[in-house]
DNA sequence: TGATTGATCGTCT
DNA sequence: GACGATCAATCAT
């Protein structure tokens, strides 16, 4: 059902069509994670995205090759993982349904309930212990293991949340009916 | 069930 | 000096 194996061509596209193709795929870190549930895009002439007023020090990794992490810290507080696909344009994975390493993740969010732990860009940095250390990262190597499902599931899709400019673009995805998502579709 | 607010700090103006 | 691609707690309805 899933291929260990891809290619970097899968990241060198638009960045909405790589975040559809992601959702029901198997992402951990250091072993611990899950399903991929929710995911949303951000494109180069996209107001709401870090890339839109050009290269700067926090959002180079964006602008580097493509299937590499981008990271960045939201509100002084959270962690949030991107993947990068074409230049100045990438996915940010807001929710993960957990399967592997649940204790370790229960641990560190202090929290017990499943449906908790991954669902939110900032809980999914807590849970999978994101950091600035893996910015730049490629997403082939360690401590990442990404996993692409050969048959697209269903999938929602719908506006991005949390922000204040572009908001008309329906470049929100999520694993249909998922309990996992951050929010109702 | 929904709205509001405090926490917290790196980044860019 | 202002502002977030957020979360959790609290208060209101």
């Amino acid at each position: 059902m899933y291929r260990l194996t891809w290619d970097v061509s899968f990241f060198a596209r638009g960045a909405v069509e790589v975040a559809a193709d992601l959702i029901g795929a198997e992402f951990t870190v250091s072993g611990v994670g899950g399903i991929i549930a929710e995911t949303e895009a951000y494109l180069p002439d996209d107001a709401a995205s870090h890339s839109f007023a050009g290269a700067t020090l926090r959002n180079r990794a964006m602008f580097g090759p493509p299937a590499h992490a981008y990271i960045y810290l939201s509100y002084g507080l959270h962690w949030c993982l991107n993947f990068v696909c074409l230049p100045g344009s990438a996915v940010l994975i807001r929710a993960i349904e957990p399967k592997w390493g649940i204790e370790t993740m229960q641990a560190r969010r202090g929290v017990r309930e499943e449906r908790l732990l991954c669902s939110g860009p900032g809980r999914v940095g807590q849970a999978l212990a994101i950091n600035r250390e893996q910015d730049g990262l490629p997403l082939y190597e360690k401590p990442f293991l990404l996993s692409l499902p050969v048959k697209r599931p269903p999938i929602f899709s719908g506006l991005r949340v949390g922000i204040t400019k572009a908001v008309d673009h329906p470049w929100r995805f999520g694993l249909a009916n998922s309990p996992f998502v951050s929010r109702k579709f």
